[in-house]
DNA sequence: GAATCTTCGTCCTAGTGCGGACTATCCTCT
DNA sequence: AGAGGATAGTCCGCACTAGGACGAAGATTC
Protein backbone atom coordinates (compact mmCIF):
# COMPACT_ATOMS: atom_id res chain seq x y z
CA UNK A 1 0.00 0.00 0.00
CA UNK A 2 1.54 2.97 -1.11
CA UNK A 3 0.78 6.54 0.25
CA UNK A 4 1.52 9.85 -1.83
CA UNK A 5 3.78 11.16 0.42
CA UNK A 6 2.56 15.25 1.17
CA UNK A 7 6.53 16.39 1.18
CA UNK A 8 5.78 19.01 3.46
CA UNK A 9 4.17 16.98 6.33
CA UNK A 10 7.22 17.19 9.05
CA UNK A 11 5.68 13.53 9.95
CA UNK A 12 4.54 11.51 6.86
CA UNK A 13 7.93 11.89 5.39
CA UNK A 14 8.69 8.72 7.00
CA UNK A 15 6.12 7.00 5.60
CA UNK A 16 7.07 6.02 2.36
CA UNK A 17 10.69 5.44 3.15
CA UNK A 18 9.47 2.86 5.68
CA UNK A 19 7.58 1.29 3.43
CA UNK A 20 10.20 1.51 0.30
CA UNK A 21 12.93 0.72 2.83
CA UNK A 22 10.77 -2.67 3.64
CA UNK A 23 9.53 -3.57 0.46
CA UNK A 24 12.82 -3.19 -1.16
CA UNK A 25 14.48 -5.46 2.43
CA UNK A 26 11.51 -8.39 1.28
CA UNK A 27 12.36 -8.42 -2.46
CA UNK A 28 15.93 -9.58 -1.83
CA UNK A 29 15.05 -11.84 0.90
CA UNK A 30 12.07 -13.06 -0.74
CA UNK A 31 14.48 -14.16 -4.18
CA UNK A 32 16.88 -15.58 -2.21
CA UNK A 33 14.82 -17.97 -0.24
CA UNK A 34 12.75 -18.89 -3.56
CA UNK A 35 16.30 -19.94 -4.64
CA UNK A 36 15.99 -22.40 -1.79
CA UNK A 37 12.66 -23.56 -3.33
CA UNK A 38 10.79 -22.37 -0.25
CA UNK A 39 8.08 -19.61 0.10
CA UNK A 40 8.50 -16.90 2.14
CA UNK A 41 5.63 -18.45 4.51
CA UNK A 42 7.36 -22.15 4.82
CA UNK A 43 10.74 -20.74 5.34
CA UNK A 44 9.58 -18.75 8.37
CA UNK A 45 8.04 -21.69 9.37
CA UNK A 46 11.35 -23.61 8.76
CA UNK A 47 13.67 -21.25 10.44
CA UNK A 48 10.68 -21.11 13.93
CA UNK A 49 10.57 -24.69 14.02
CA UNK A 50 14.88 -25.14 13.77
CA UNK A 51 16.26 -25.94 17.44
CA UNK A 52 13.44 -26.83 18.85
CA UNK A 53 11.70 -30.00 19.96
CA UNK A 54 8.43 -29.24 18.20
CA UNK A 55 5.45 -27.04 18.57
CA UNK A 56 1.37 -26.55 18.19
CA UNK A 57 -0.22 -24.92 15.48
CA UNK A 58 -0.79 -21.82 17.58
CA UNK A 59 2.48 -21.72 18.47
CA UNK A 60 3.84 -21.70 15.34
CA UNK A 61 1.37 -18.79 14.45
CA UNK A 62 2.14 -17.22 17.58
CA UNK A 63 5.92 -17.22 16.62
CA UNK A 64 5.70 -16.64 12.97
CA UNK A 65 3.83 -13.97 10.18
CA UNK A 66 1.73 -16.87 9.52
CA UNK A 67 -2.09 -17.03 10.30
CA UNK A 68 -3.85 -19.71 12.27
CA UNK A 69 -5.70 -20.29 9.16
CA UNK A 70 -3.17 -20.12 6.40
CA UNK A 71 -1.35 -21.92 8.30
CA UNK A 72 -3.00 -25.38 7.82
CA UNK A 73 -1.87 -25.08 3.36
CA UNK A 74 1.73 -23.95 4.59
CA UNK A 75 1.92 -27.09 6.79
CA UNK A 76 0.46 -29.23 4.08
CA UNK A 77 3.24 -27.84 1.38
CA UNK A 78 5.83 -28.81 3.83
CA UNK A 79 4.67 -32.17 4.76
CA UNK A 80 4.22 -33.40 1.07
CA UNK A 81 7.86 -32.24 0.78
CA UNK A 82 8.95 -34.34 3.82
CA UNK A 83 10.22 -31.10 5.84
CA UNK A 84 7.96 -31.45 8.87
CA UNK A 85 5.91 -33.88 10.54
CA UNK A 86 2.40 -33.47 12.10
CA UNK A 87 2.26 -36.12 15.98
CA UNK A 88 -0.56 -36.44 17.49
CA UNK A 89 -0.06 -35.29 21.43
CA UNK A 90 -0.81 -37.90 24.26
CA UNK A 91 -1.95 -34.89 26.39
CA UNK A 92 -4.20 -33.32 24.27
CA UNK A 93 -6.13 -34.73 21.62
CA UNK A 94 -7.01 -31.24 19.89
CA UNK A 95 -3.12 -30.22 19.42
CA UNK A 96 -0.98 -31.35 16.90
CA UNK A 97 3.24 -31.51 17.25
CA UNK A 98 4.31 -29.59 13.95
CA UNK A 99 8.28 -30.54 14.24
CA UNK A 100 10.97 -30.70 11.52
CA UNK A 101 12.13 -34.20 10.17
CA UNK A 102 15.81 -35.13 9.68
CA UNK A 103 15.35 -34.08 6.14
CA UNK A 104 14.05 -30.79 7.27
CA UNK A 105 16.61 -29.88 10.09
CA UNK A 106 19.01 -30.97 7.64
CA UNK A 107 17.89 -27.95 5.58
CA UNK A 108 17.09 -25.73 7.96
CA UNK A 109 21.17 -26.09 9.44
CA UNK A 110 22.36 -25.63 5.29
CA UNK A 111 20.01 -22.69 4.74
CA UNK A 112 19.60 -20.74 7.99
CA UNK A 113 22.89 -19.46 8.26
CA UNK A 114 23.51 -18.80 4.73
CA UNK A 115 20.59 -16.94 4.64
CA UNK A 116 21.53 -13.94 6.95
CA UNK A 117 25.11 -14.21 5.34
CA UNK A 118 23.41 -13.23 2.27
CA UNK A 119 21.58 -10.18 4.20
CA UNK A 120 24.20 -9.33 6.44
CA UNK A 121 26.08 -7.21 3.61
CA UNK A 122 22.97 -5.12 2.65
CA UNK A 123 23.03 -3.64 6.26
CA UNK A 124 26.88 -3.22 6.27
CA UNK A 125 27.15 -1.49 3.35
CA UNK A 126 24.28 0.93 4.28
CA UNK A 127 24.88 1.67 8.00
CA UNK A 128 27.75 1.81 9.99
CA UNK A 129 27.69 0.00 13.59
CA UNK A 130 26.12 2.99 15.41
CA UNK A 131 23.69 3.76 13.04
CA UNK A 132 22.61 0.55 13.17
CA UNK A 133 21.73 1.22 16.66
CA UNK A 134 20.20 4.66 16.18
CA UNK A 135 18.41 3.31 13.10
CA UNK A 136 16.89 0.43 15.43
CA UNK A 137 16.44 2.57 18.64
CA UNK A 138 14.20 4.52 16.08
CA UNK A 139 12.59 1.98 14.56
CA UNK A 140 11.24 -0.07 17.69
CA UNK A 141 10.03 3.44 18.59
CA UNK A 142 7.73 3.88 15.78
CA UNK A 143 6.55 0.01 16.17
CA UNK A 144 5.72 0.72 19.75
CA UNK A 145 3.38 3.86 18.45
CA UNK A 146 1.45 1.38 16.01
CA UNK A 147 1.44 -1.58 18.23
CA UNK A 148 -0.86 0.83 21.07
CA UNK B 1 8.70 -13.39 7.33
CA UNK B 2 10.50 -13.18 10.57
CA UNK B 3 13.84 -14.04 11.10
CA UNK B 4 15.45 -14.82 14.46
CA UNK B 5 17.96 -12.28 15.22
CA UNK B 6 21.18 -12.89 16.28
CA UNK B 7 20.97 -10.89 18.82
CA UNK B 8 25.30 -10.28 18.89
CA UNK B 9 25.22 -9.45 15.03
CA UNK B 10 26.13 -5.78 14.83
CA UNK B 11 24.23 -5.35 11.60
CA UNK B 12 21.26 -7.68 11.70
CA UNK B 13 19.93 -6.17 14.67
CA UNK B 14 17.92 -3.67 12.65
CA UNK B 15 16.41 -6.44 10.89
CA UNK B 16 13.71 -7.71 13.19
CA UNK B 17 13.08 -4.16 13.85
CA UNK B 18 12.60 -3.15 10.31
CA UNK B 19 10.36 -5.48 9.79
CA UNK B 20 8.05 -5.14 12.83
CA UNK B 21 7.86 -1.31 12.31
CA UNK B 22 6.42 -2.00 9.07
CA UNK B 23 3.86 -4.95 9.88
CA UNK B 24 2.36 -2.88 12.76
CA UNK B 25 2.37 0.30 10.71
CA UNK B 26 0.39 -1.78 7.91
CA UNK B 27 -2.09 -3.62 10.21
CA UNK B 28 -2.74 -0.04 11.47
CA UNK B 29 -3.49 1.39 8.42
CA UNK B 30 -5.23 -1.19 6.62
CA UNK B 31 -8.02 -1.65 9.57
CA UNK B 32 -8.45 1.51 9.12
CA UNK B 33 -8.86 1.24 5.04
CA UNK B 34 -11.09 -1.47 5.64
CA UNK B 35 -13.16 0.45 7.67
CA UNK B 36 -13.54 1.98 4.23
CA UNK B 37 -14.92 -0.94 2.69
CA UNK B 38 -11.47 -1.45 0.55
CA UNK B 39 -8.52 -3.32 0.66
CA UNK B 40 -5.34 -2.17 0.78
CA UNK B 41 -4.71 -2.87 -2.87
CA UNK B 42 -7.81 -0.86 -3.96
CA UNK B 43 -6.72 1.95 -1.58
CA UNK B 44 -3.64 2.27 -3.23
CA UNK B 45 -5.22 2.51 -6.65
CA UNK B 46 -7.77 4.95 -5.69
CA UNK B 47 -5.00 7.47 -4.02
CA UNK B 48 -2.96 6.83 -7.03
CA UNK B 49 -5.36 8.16 -9.42
CA UNK B 50 -6.77 10.73 -7.17
CA UNK B 51 -5.85 14.56 -8.96
CA UNK B 52 -4.93 12.76 -12.01
CA UNK B 53 -6.45 12.42 -15.39
CA UNK B 54 -6.11 8.68 -15.31
CA UNK B 55 -3.28 6.67 -16.60
CA UNK B 56 -2.88 3.38 -18.05
CA UNK B 57 -2.32 -0.07 -16.15
CA UNK B 58 1.13 0.23 -16.68
CA UNK B 59 1.42 3.80 -15.23
CA UNK B 60 -0.63 2.50 -12.50
CA UNK B 61 1.15 -0.75 -11.43
CA UNK B 62 4.43 1.28 -11.91
CA UNK B 63 2.91 4.00 -9.28
CA UNK B 64 1.61 1.74 -7.09
CA UNK B 65 2.68 -1.73 -4.85
CA UNK B 66 0.42 -4.28 -7.52
CA UNK B 67 1.97 -5.58 -10.07
CA UNK B 68 0.38 -5.75 -13.58
CA UNK B 69 -1.27 -9.32 -13.31
CA UNK B 70 -2.72 -8.75 -10.20
CA UNK B 71 -4.22 -5.04 -11.52
CA UNK B 72 -6.83 -6.71 -13.62
CA UNK B 73 -8.36 -8.05 -10.88
CA UNK B 74 -8.37 -5.19 -8.95
CA UNK B 75 -9.62 -3.31 -11.37
CA UNK B 76 -12.61 -5.29 -12.11
CA UNK B 77 -13.79 -5.06 -8.87
CA UNK B 78 -13.22 -1.36 -8.88
CA UNK B 79 -15.40 -1.01 -12.25
CA UNK B 80 -18.00 -3.17 -10.38
CA UNK B 81 -18.12 -1.09 -7.36
CA UNK B 82 -18.45 1.57 -9.91
CA UNK B 83 -15.30 3.86 -8.40
CA UNK B 84 -13.01 3.59 -11.75
CA UNK B 85 -13.24 3.77 -15.54
CA UNK B 86 -11.81 2.04 -18.42
CA UNK B 87 -12.13 3.65 -21.65
CA UNK B 88 -10.19 3.08 -25.00
CA UNK B 89 -7.31 5.13 -25.57
CA UNK B 90 -6.98 6.85 -29.45
CA UNK B 91 -3.68 7.00 -30.13
CA UNK B 92 -2.68 3.69 -29.10
CA UNK B 93 -5.26 0.92 -29.17
CA UNK B 94 -3.07 -1.35 -26.81
CA UNK B 95 -4.01 0.83 -23.90
CA UNK B 96 -6.68 1.62 -21.61
CA UNK B 97 -7.34 4.59 -19.89
CA UNK B 98 -7.74 4.25 -16.18
CA UNK B 99 -9.55 6.82 -14.46
CA UNK B 100 -11.92 7.85 -11.03
CA UNK B 101 -15.65 8.37 -11.86
CA UNK B 102 -17.27 11.12 -10.08
CA UNK B 103 -18.28 8.40 -7.13
CA UNK B 104 -14.36 7.27 -7.45
CA UNK B 105 -13.32 10.64 -6.72
CA UNK B 106 -16.16 12.00 -3.88
CA UNK B 107 -14.60 8.62 -2.25
CA UNK B 108 -11.35 9.96 -3.00
CA UNK B 109 -11.16 13.17 -1.38
CA UNK B 110 -13.84 12.32 1.41
CA UNK B 111 -11.07 9.51 2.51
CA UNK B 112 -7.61 9.95 1.75
CA UNK B 113 -7.00 13.35 3.90
CA UNK B 114 -8.95 11.25 6.71
CA UNK B 115 -6.64 8.68 6.32
CA UNK B 116 -2.87 10.93 6.70
CA UNK B 117 -4.86 12.53 9.43
CA UNK B 118 -5.32 9.16 11.33
CA UNK B 119 -1.88 8.12 10.80
CA UNK B 120 -0.09 11.21 11.50
CA UNK B 121 -0.67 10.95 15.56
CA UNK B 122 1.29 7.73 15.68
CA UNK B 123 4.21 9.51 13.76
CA UNK B 124 3.90 12.31 15.75
CA UNK B 125 4.39 10.84 18.88
CA UNK B 126 6.87 8.17 18.28
CA UNK B 127 9.59 10.79 16.66
CA UNK B 128 10.43 14.23 17.07
CA UNK B 129 10.74 16.58 14.02
CA UNK B 130 14.43 16.14 13.93
CA UNK B 131 14.27 11.96 14.69
CA UNK B 132 11.68 11.85 11.78
CA UNK B 133 14.61 13.63 9.49
CA UNK B 134 17.08 10.95 10.48
CA UNK B 135 14.74 8.14 9.94
CA UNK B 136 13.80 8.77 6.95
CA UNK B 137 17.48 9.28 5.83
CA UNK B 138 18.96 6.06 7.53
CA UNK B 139 15.56 4.26 5.64
CA UNK B 140 16.23 5.59 2.28
CA UNK B 141 19.86 4.55 3.05
CA UNK B 142 19.14 1.22 3.61
CA UNK B 143 16.21 0.74 0.40
CA UNK B 144 18.87 1.93 -2.02
CA UNK B 145 21.28 -0.49 -0.45
CA UNK B 146 18.78 -3.36 -1.00
CA UNK B 147 17.49 -2.31 -4.30
CA UNK B 148 21.41 -2.72 -6.26
C1' DG C 1 -21.90 -35.08 36.25
C1' DA C 2 -23.78 -31.65 33.09
C1' DA C 3 -23.99 -27.28 30.89
C1' DT C 4 -21.04 -23.94 29.32
C1' DC C 5 -16.84 -21.71 27.82
C1' DT C 6 -12.59 -21.91 25.59
C1' DT C 7 -9.16 -23.67 22.69
C1' DC C 8 -7.39 -26.45 18.69
C1' DG C 9 -6.89 -27.32 14.05
C1' DT C 10 -9.30 -27.36 9.72
C1' DC C 11 -12.06 -25.51 6.02
C1' DC C 12 -14.20 -21.70 3.52
C1' DT C 13 -14.54 -17.24 0.85
C1' DA C 14 -12.84 -13.22 -1.28
C1' DG C 15 -8.95 -10.87 -2.49
C1' DT C 16 -4.00 -10.51 -3.40
C1' DG C 17 0.74 -11.73 -5.14
C1' DC C 18 4.08 -13.36 -8.70
C1' DG C 19 5.59 -14.84 -12.97
C1' DG C 20 4.91 -16.69 -17.31
C1' DA C 21 2.18 -17.34 -21.48
C1' DC C 22 -0.74 -15.20 -24.83
C1' DT C 23 -2.93 -11.91 -28.24
C1' DA C 24 -3.22 -7.51 -30.12
C1' DT C 25 -0.98 -3.63 -31.33
C1' DC C 26 2.69 -0.46 -32.24
C1' DC C 27 7.56 0.64 -33.47
C1' DT C 28 11.95 0.07 -35.90
C1' DC C 29 15.06 -1.32 -39.17
C1' DT C 30 16.29 -2.78 -43.44
C1' DA D 1 6.31 -2.85 -47.21
C1' DG D 2 7.55 -6.68 -44.41
C1' DA D 3 10.05 -8.90 -40.59
C1' DG D 4 11.45 -8.63 -36.07
C1' DG D 5 11.11 -6.82 -31.66
C1' DA D 6 8.87 -4.30 -27.91
C1' DT D 7 4.84 -3.07 -25.26
C1' DA D 8 -0.14 -3.32 -23.36
C1' DG D 9 -3.46 -5.68 -21.00
C1' DT D 10 -5.41 -10.11 -19.93
C1' DC D 11 -5.42 -14.74 -18.24
C1' DC D 12 -3.56 -18.65 -15.87
C1' DG D 13 -1.64 -21.63 -11.91
C1' DC D 14 -0.07 -21.77 -7.52
C1' DA D 15 0.63 -19.84 -3.13
C1' DC D 16 -0.63 -16.83 0.40
C1' DT D 17 -3.74 -13.52 3.39
C1' DA D 18 -7.45 -12.35 6.97
C1' DG D 19 -11.26 -13.51 9.22
C1' DG D 20 -15.07 -16.24 10.24
C1' DA D 21 -17.55 -20.75 10.73
C1' DC D 22 -17.15 -25.32 12.21
C1' DG D 23 -16.76 -29.83 15.02
C1' DA D 24 -13.95 -32.06 18.32
C1' DA D 25 -11.88 -31.90 22.60
C1' DG D 26 -10.34 -29.94 27.10
C1' DA D 27 -11.44 -26.68 31.14
C1' DT D 28 -14.61 -24.43 34.26
C1' DT D 29 -18.55 -23.74 36.89
C1' DC D 30 -22.32 -25.01 39.42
Amino acid sequence: MELPDLKDDPYLKVLRPLVEAYLAFELIASRHIKSLRLTPSQFDVIATLGDTEGMTCSELSAHTLVTKGTLTGVLDRLVSKGLIRRDAMKRDRRCTKISLTAKGDTLFRKTFAAHLAFLRPFFERALSPEEVDQTRALLLRLRDSFQK
